[in-house]
RNA sequence: CGGGGUGUAGCGCAGCCUGGUAGCGCAACUGCUUUGGGAGCAGUAGGUCGCAGGUUCGAAUCCUGCCACCCCGACCA
């Protein structure tokens, strides 16, 4: 491509409302731009890179044997009444009437659709186990769209579903698709972490997430350098650390007008925070005695939604309780809140089960008690996993220290079951010529995400870095002086002729533009090969080399074009 | 959904408080010069100031309503 014929639209100032460096430079450069909130175009730029990743995945899954086809986006609610989702899918389905005010989805996902076309064209259990998949555009009504098109409402998604006779198949064909998805990120030179997760509203129970490791990452990973375990924080199990200590102190109650919060409470006693207690007030699940529960975690420790939510006690989605509601049930205010005389039901979490002379809110205004102990002073209660785990915690396996980093997660995979085979009356004759519900499983893959993922993780202050399977052009050929002299011209352009000739994506800055906006383009744009073409390295029978991220060089111009399609990998 | 903020040329912004019909930088276009790290000079073009009402002789500016976008929060009591 000579760029006096591409559309290579860059910006040298940043765009107000890019925040991190993947969005930021992907305006820049001109790979997308933004038509309204969490929707995007992909430029001619922008999506030769979606397409190079689109490349990988549909390849991997090929060989993998899955079937790739093509479903609709707009989906009729009677599917999603079917699986009982229309309802509680929540407010990220997109929903629309036509004409005749039929109700329908902008697809977010697609078992439903899948699971109709299973049920009518899956009969026999030969036919499986068999796995369909798809590269589409979906649309998730996010809460709040961010980042460019990493938390987009519109992106491009590969998802796979697989149907199978019995839970062995599905399990056998679970380990095909991670390794599968392992061999995706290799081959797109991603630094990747596969981590145990939870399945959220899809549902079903073994999953797993990838995730590119990245600091910018919105998930948590809970992994432990060097060994085997590694979990989303949302779901890694905190396990109970030691016996609890004897108490050593009188209970007593303390006047704290200021201490509305944990960090005043530290402040302002001689209480380290390891013994201070955080009382939280959500909604209890609709079959409960009472309309509200209170979840205790030590001071330091954060509540997990994700595990509070599985307990029976506690209504989903979980719901704080608001300060009204909480001093009607209790007659204090969050900030006067703890264990000793509440009057709703609780549960506390496994570390706070082993503390001893602990201070706590006494469900009186303004007053606290210190030197609280269980049992003694109030009966222990129902003990649970509640807190996000920090770093240091044992690993649940037992097989060392957690440490805590940041990830994208990129792709996700789940063994379903047969929840949406039975909800829709999926069935197939087994070899004993029983009607079964196949089980299935399903795998994601975000696209446009990786995208931003892997610039998340390859830029530097000039641009981004592609890794050279993502990379937009593998070549950039910058003739200086193009224009004016005739030898740079005709070796530019024969060097350019040979390389497109071998199938190389090649990019031929002929603008007519200063050497410095050329090498400042090439770098913003990531290409991973520049050949520096100019009157000064011709005197001397070179040409300039440039790896992007790495070293510079020359080349003799007599092994230019053997060196050029070395890079590429075509010598 | 709650709180905050912003809408003025393709992008980034000033002007608004104190009303008098719009400006700067980048980008674009033309010409000349320049040519190894985002050039210089001269010139050109581009805006119903988010939309709708209102106040006023007069509104980008003041008032009301609406819309869009951005940020923070939506467990950390």
């Amino acid at each position: 491509m000579r760029t006096s014929a591409f559309h290579l639209a860059t910006l040298r100032e940043v765009p107000a409302d890019a925040e991190i460096a993947s969005h930021q430079l992907m305006l820049r450069c001109g790979m997308i731009r933004k038509l309204t909130a969490g929707i995007y175009s992909w430029t001619p730029l922008g999506l030769k890179v979606l397409k190079r990743v689109e490349r990988v995945v549909r390849e991997e899954m090929d060989a993998a044997g899955c079937l790739e086809m093509l479903m609709p986006s707009i989906q009729p609610a009677e599917l999603w009444h079917e699986t009982d989702r229309w309802d509680n899918f929540g407010p990220l389905l997109l929903k629309m009437t036509d004409r005749a005010g039929r109700e329908y989805a902008f697809g977010p996902t697609h078992e439903e659709v899948i699971t109709d076309f299973a049920r009518a064209e899956l009969r026999s259990y030969k036919q499986l186990p068999v796995c369909f998949y798809q590269i589409q555009t979906k649309f998730r009504d996010e809460i709040r769209p961010r980042f460019g098109v990493m938390r987009a409402r519109e992106f491009l998604m590969k998802d796979g579903y697989s149907f199978h006779v019995d839970e062995a198949s599905l399990d056998d064909f679970y380990q095909v698709m991670y390794r599968t998805y392992s061999r995706i990120f290799e081959r797109l030179e991603l630094q990747f972490k596969a981590v145990i997760a939870d399945s959220g509203n899809i549902g079903g129970a073994t999953s797993h997430e990838f995730h590119v490791l990245a600091d910018s990452g919105e998930d948590q990973i809970a992994h432990v350098p060097g060994g085997t375990f590694a979990a989303n924080v949302e779901l890694a199990e905190a396990v109970a650390t030691g016996e609890r200590p004897a108490p050593t102190e009188q209970m007593r109650k303390v006047d704290t007008p200021d201490a509305k919060t944990i960090e005043q409470l530290v402040d302002q006693f001689d209480l380290p925070i390891e013994k201070t207690v955080k009382t939280l007030v959500v909604h209890a699940a609709e079959d409960q005695p009472t309309a509200l529960v209170a979840l205790l975690v030590r001071g330091d420790h954060e509540l997990n939604a994700v595990k509070a939510e599985k307990l029976p006690q506690v209504a989903t989605p979980l719901t704080m309780a608001g300060e009204t509601e909480i001093r009607a049930a209790i007659g204090a205010g969050p900030g006067s809140l703890g264990p000793v005389d509440l009057p709703i039901p609780m549960v506390v979490d496994r570390a706070l089960a082993a503390m001893s002379d602990f201070g706590a809110g006494a469900n009186i205004e303004d007053k606290h008690f210190f030197g609280i102990n269980w049992d003694r002073d109030v009966a222990l209660p129902e003990i649970a996993d509640l807190r996000n785990v920090v770093a240091g915690d044992p690993a649940p396996d037992d097989s060392g220290a957690l440490e805590l980093i940041r990830g994208i997660e990129v792709g996700h995979i789940f063994q379903l079951g047969t929840k949406y085979s039975e909800a829709m009356n999926a069935v197939v004759m087994d070899e004993d010529g029983r009607g079964v519900n196949p089980w299935m499983g399903c795998y994601g893959i975000g696209v446009s995400r990786i995208v931003a993922a892997a610039i998340e993780q390859n830029h530097d202050q000039r641009g981004i870095v592609w890794p050279e399977p993502l990379a937009p052009f593998t070549i950039a050929i910058l003739p200086l002086n193009h224009h004016k002299s005739h030898r740079v011209r005709e070796q530019a352009d024969e060097l350019y002729a040979r390389l497109t000739g071998a199938g190389i994506d090649v990019l031929l800055d002929d603008r007519p533009l200063r050497p410095g906006v050329m090498f400042a383009d090439a770098e913003l744009v990531g290409i991973p090969h520049v050949l520096v073409i100019g009157d000064k390295g011709l005197d001397n029978g070179i040409v300039e080399y440039r790896r992007r991220g790495g070293e510079d060089g020359e080349v003799r111009l007599d092994q230019l074009e053997q060196f050029a399609l070395g890079l590429a990998g075509k010598a």
